[in-house]
DNA sequence: GTCAGGGTGATACACTGTAACACTCCGGCA
DNA sequence: TGCCGGAGTGTTACAGTGTATCACCCTGAC
C-alpha cells in the first residue's frame, strides 16, 4: 500500500529537516552521554527524511546498497533506542514510524493526525485534551501509564485542494 | 451510555455478556437485512466471552475442534464485518479486539482503557475529550474521519488490590 | 435450469516483530 | 601488555499478523 502524494516536504518540523533533527539528536546524545551510532544516525535520517510514516522493512531497504546490507532487526533495535530517546514516534494504526523534531519532555497531550489522502503525519499537542482526558480516568478510576491518540481524516493541504476524484 | 460508577463486568457490557452480545447482533443484523451467519456468532460469541483482547489466531484455534478447522482467514473476515457492524472494536496498540455492546452511533468520544496487570480492556466514553479534541482538530484545520484513543495503565480492580506478585 | 452474488474453505504469500548466537570494538584493569 | 566485560551490530531462524487468490457451496432472481 504504497501510493504516491508528493506533496508539502519542505522543511517542516516533523519531516524533511533531516539535518536538523541528526543535529538535534547528536546533541542531546551527547548530553546523555548516549552512543548516537551511524545505525542509529542514518535511521533517523531516513525517517526525518519523509513526512509519511515508514516502515521498518522500508528503512532497511533504503539503508542497504551494494556493499552494506542492513538487515531488518537492526533497524528494530536502532527504532527502540531512537523512540526511548523520544527522538521518533511510532504510529500504532500503521505500524511505521516518524521522526520527531519537538521536546514534549512528558510526552503528555500528543496528537497524531494522519491524513488519508497524502499520507503525510502531523502531530500536534493539546493541553486541553490533555487535561479532559485525565478528568476522565480519574473518574473511571484508571491510573494511565500511556497512551496513544491518533486521528485519520484530511489534512489542511489536502482540504485546499479540489476533491479531485 | 455506561455509568461506571460501578465495576460493571456483571451484566451487559464490554465483555463477559456473550449471550447478550448474540442476541443484540442478531437482532441488529435483522433489521439491517445481514446475515448473521454461524462463523460471524461463533467469532463473536468468542471475543465477547472476554473481557481481555483476543488475537484472530486466538480466535481461530478456539473455534477449531477435529472435525471443524476454522482458518485464520476466515475469523478476519468475520471481525472485518463485525467491526463494520460497530459490534467489536479493534484495538491497534496490541493487534486484537473486543466485543462491544453499546450503541456509540457515531463513534464518538470512544476511550480504551487497557490494564497492564490483568489485561482486561474497558471501554468509556468522554464527550469532553471529543469535544476538545475536535476543537484542536479544527485549529490545526484538520477534517477527521476516524480516531483511536486508547490508555495503556492500571485499571480500578488492579489498583484496590495490593500489588500481588 | 441457469446464472450471479455472498459466504466460506483452503493454500500461499507478504508484512511485522522477536529470539538466539557470534563477532567486533573499546574502555577498564591486573 | 594482555585480559575482560559490556554495548552495538550482523546473521539466521522463527513467531505473529494480515492479505491475495482461487475453488466450492448455497440461495435467490431470471
Ligand atoms: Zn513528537
Ligand atoms: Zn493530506
Ligand atoms: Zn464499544
Ligand atoms: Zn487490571
Amino acid at each position: 500500500m504504497h501510493d504516491h502524494a508528493e506533496t508539502h516536504d519542505a522543511a517542516g518540523c516533523c519531516g524533511g529537516d533531516a539535518e536538523g533533527a541528526i543535529a538535534r539528536a547528536e546533541r542531546i546524545c551527547r548530553e546523555r552521554d548516549l552512543q548516537f551510532t551511524r545505525l542509529r544516525r542514518d535511521v533517523l535520517a531516513a525517517v526525518a527524511a519523509q513526512t509519511r510514516p515508514l516502515g521498518a522493512y522500508d528503512i532497511a531497504e533504503r539503508l542497504s546498497e551494494p556493499g552494506r546490507r542492513v538487515a531488518a532487526v537492526s533497524v528494530y533495535r536502532a527504532l527502540d533506542f531512537l523512540t526511548e530517546q523520544g527522538f521518533v514516534h511510532r504510529i500504532a494504526s500503521r505500524n511505521a514510524f516518524v521522526s520527531c523534531g519537538h521536546a514534549h519532555s512528558d510526552g503528555a497531550g500528543l496528537v497524531f493526525l494522519i491524513c488519508r489522502s497524502c499520507g503525510t503525519i502531523d502531530e500536534t499537542t493539546s493541553p486541553e485534551v490533555e487535561h479532559q482526558l485525565g478528568r476522565t480516568l480519574a473518574k473511571a478510576g484508571f491510573k494511565p501509564v500511556s497512551r496513544i491518540l491518533e486521528v485519520e481524516g484530511e489534512c489542511e493541504a489536502c482540504l485546499g485542494r479540489p476533491t479531485e476524484a
